[in-house]
DNA sequence: GTGCAGCATGTGAGCGCTAACATTGTTGCT
DNA sequence: AGCAACAATGTTAGCGCTCACATGCTGCAC
């Protein structure tokens, strides 16, 4: 048996085992035609016997092309941000890329470029930024930084594309739910206010109320997290109490919902019989929380595919980079027992 | 303004504006010593004027140092595996490294073997992989792959390090609350039957019921989803509503937990008051259920931290990775109100 | 003055690969 | 027969960088 003396074998020990020229070797690696089926079968064999892998540093650095596409994250633990990641992993994947993750916790312009820097430093083809931040969306606009990027979830008009579930039309189906059900009003606990997707619920739930010909009550913000739900379901059940018309919440996501479901029930208030709640999400709880959430489905995997799919073509066309074609995917209001017409 | 004629600027660019080798421009980049203070401002000058980013694939084929680690990871829209990858990913950054990471969904030899293939492929410097699953970690003790490798979560005795929560203490601190309140079986809901996880979960549930010398009942196998807590939740009452005494449950996730809770409510089962509710996680949501559950904290961050730990120990002394150090991060007990004493 | 550290810098080679061209031998067509 | 086209292979150069070594130069001891 051959051996390369120690080091992990390089493409002329292949040629000399297999008897030909280290750039036949490439050829078959590369499956370029115009190479004898015999002289084929041999060089697979060389490359068997010795275990060969190719470089792909060295291949990258004469063909500049280092096949890693970077995705810009926030937040991992939530569960959109994952969901939406798992999808462009796989679709990268699946295109033969490599993809490189850097998450950014810090929303400065600072820390943001850094998180651009990382990505840049490694000679990524191209990147996919998952921006439900207007501040991040913002820095990403106004830094360099890899090129073509596409963005997730916000950040229309910075001069890249976007993809994103449409957020607004998820809200205004919720809404348009409850009102259907004959609620004469629906209050709405808020996501974080620096956050699109926040402020896209807002408007779609205001917009909805407004078509309605219906009051709109002040808005109550929160900040995704069930603990915020739970302190504004009291609130809500305070504005109750004090005479105010509440008989209906549309929740921003369901993780809050949780939590407003949760002050609800030590209030005495019952849902759907006396409150009706919908929230946002789908997370896989939902359907056994008591009651089950009716909710709002956004296919995050169809989001990062859909990503990919963009940044893919303005990697084949660059010339196309500067024509920003929008994605955006329809959300879907699932109902489930937690919504129902207002009590008399 | 000197150009480089549309290509973007190399090494020997920067050192032509500045009056210098390329060798001198290169010790500044790196930072070595030995280089006159004027010629470093000289060479920082002409790299801030063009714009210079070294070529991080031309380094990496002469240093051979990609510094990238990869990242294995298994569904990632599970909460311990998110939270998981994303302590890595952190814990790589901070450490100057690039995370590169590949999800399995094909648990099958093929499928994983592809996986690692990507990894190699990419010439990363180590691996980490989170490998809850029986199969998935037999896979990657068997087949050739990214070294060194520290798994998480599973995989003992496989000849590579493995970092992870101490499951078993976790079950056996639940059971012996549920015990020390005064309940004289605990049931179980398990999860997958082939992940390490759940296993564990069962060997200390039971241990722990035989060393307080109490009767152990049929585990019931669930999937980790809400959807077959609630049926197992069903069952349960089935049991009891026949006579068994069903007085505690520890269920082996939280999401489980929830739909266990559903199950109870439907049929007018009260928590804690009927039956006590233990769950493993403590998903976001857990305080706010109704009633809040008491449940297993796994600080999955820290897993993340220790296992790059362990890798990048393992990089820097190549010589002890035959020495596998196993790390456990502990299981902490969170009590809330799902849990107390049984009813007469 | 000579010798020899030691600093600051330059020179050359080569990492492993692919692109472009050069070189054969083989076919088909006039 | 003669020449073009093409298939199969080899040869050379170079991607952008770092490493090892060579070269000057200063300063200081003897």
């Amino acid at each position: 048996m051959p051996t390369t003396g120690g080091r992990s074998p390089v493409m002329s020990d292949v040629a000399k085992v297999a008897g030909v020229s280290h750039q036949t070797v490439s050829r078959v690696v590369n499956g370029h035609p115009n190479v004898r089926e015999e002289t084929v079968v041999r060089v697979r064999r060389a490359i068997a016997e010795l275990g060969y892998q190719p470089n792909s540093t060295a291949r990258a650095l004469v063909t500049r092309r280092t096949n890693v596409l970077g995705a810009l994250a926030v937040d991992t633990t939530l569960f959109g941000p994952a969901q939406t990641l798992a999808g462009i992993e796989r679709a990268a994947r699946e295109a033969g890329y490599f993809l490189s993750i850097v998450s950014v916790d810090d929303l400065s312009p600072d820390g943001v470029a850094e998180a651009l820097d990382h990505l840049v430093q490694q000679a990524v083809e191209g990147c996919v930024a998952i921006t439900p931040q207007r501040e991040l969306a913002h820095a990403l606009a106004a830094l360099p930084g890899p090129r073509p990027l596409v963005a997730v979830e916000g950040g229309e008009g910075a001069g890249f594309p976007v993809v994103g579930v449409d957020q607004e039309q998820g809200a205004r189906d919720a809404v348009r739910h409850l009102v259907g059900l004959g609620h004469r009003t629906v209050h709405h606990v808020a996501g974080r206010a620096d956050w699109l997707e926040a402020e896209a619920r807002v408007h779609g739930w205001r917009e909805e109320l407004l078509a309605a010909g219906h009051v709109v009550p002040e808005p109550l913000a929160g900040d995704w997290s069930p603990r915020s739900g739970y302190e504004l379901g009291h609130r809500l059940a305070e504005r109750r109490a004090a005479g105010e018309e509440v008989t209906a919440v549309f929740v921003a996501n369901d993780q809050m919902a949780v939590g407003v479901l949760k002050a609800f029930h030590e209030v005495g208030l019952r849902v759907p019989d006396d409150v009706s709640v919908v929230g946002f999400d789908d997370i896989p709880e939902s359907a056994y929380l008591t009651p089950g959430l009716t909710t709002v489905v956004q296919d995050f995997t169809r989001v990062g595919t859909a990503a990919l799919e963009v940044l893919l073509g303005a990697l084949e066309s660059p010339g196309h980079a500067d024509t920003p074609v929008d994605r955006t995917v329809p959300a879907v209001l699932r109902v489930r027992d937690s919504s129902a017409p207002p009590s008399a």
